[in-house]
DNA sequence: AATAATTATCGTCTATAGGCGATGAACGAT
DNA sequence: ATCGTTCATCGCCTATAGACGATAATTATT
């Protein structure tokens, strides 16, 4: 994996609220936005922004289906992050 | 460990200069900063900031002998770190 | 005591992050 | 066709990040 990459996936989780959605992705496996939102004290259009920032890095994927997009973690991704901190 | 702690260190990981050093001194076990600068297209004031917030996540520890200040990685640190990821 | 070496800090600048409300876009249901 | 739901995006604001050069602080050496 490239440097780059590990760089904005460290950045995307460097924020406590994303770090609790991406611990909460995985406890349910898959999610919706409004679903988060109404967990955390923020506005939507603030978790909306996390959740941009969580996908661009990789870390996280969205399917939109209908009105709705859910949200999930990348397994693949997530592994290489895990293979990646044990070289350290 | 504190969820705001490892956002932290997470976000101390964030920028592609910081991992490349946490590498290097994984690598030589202990450095000064000079040697750094040396490795790095940036001057010496920048790579001090970056030590700074990489001492400052809890992932690096310095310690001052004479003129010289010697990095390292907190092993201790570390290994909380990868046990967390473990976790995800 | 003066100088050289090493690192930390300050001030400055521009760019990005992080929050919000308001608006826009896409879809389902009525 | 309209309306409600859901999410993304825009514009705005303040705070922080990230780079730099210049300067301060500390110590070893001469």
């Amino acid at each position: 994996m490239d440097i780059e990459q590990l760089a904005k996936i460290f950045k995307a989780l460097g924020h406590p609220t994303r770090i609790k959605i991406i611990e909460h992705l995985i406890n349910i496996n898959t999610c919706v936005c409004g679903e988060i939102v109404d967990i955390f004290p923020y506005s939507q259009s603030t978790i909306s922004q996390h959740l941009k920032l969580l996908k661009e890095s990789g870390i996280v994927c969205g399917e939109v289906e209908g009105p709705k997009t859910y949200f999930c973690v990348d397994k693949t991704v997530l592994n290489t992050l895990k293979q990646y901190i044990e070289t350290l």
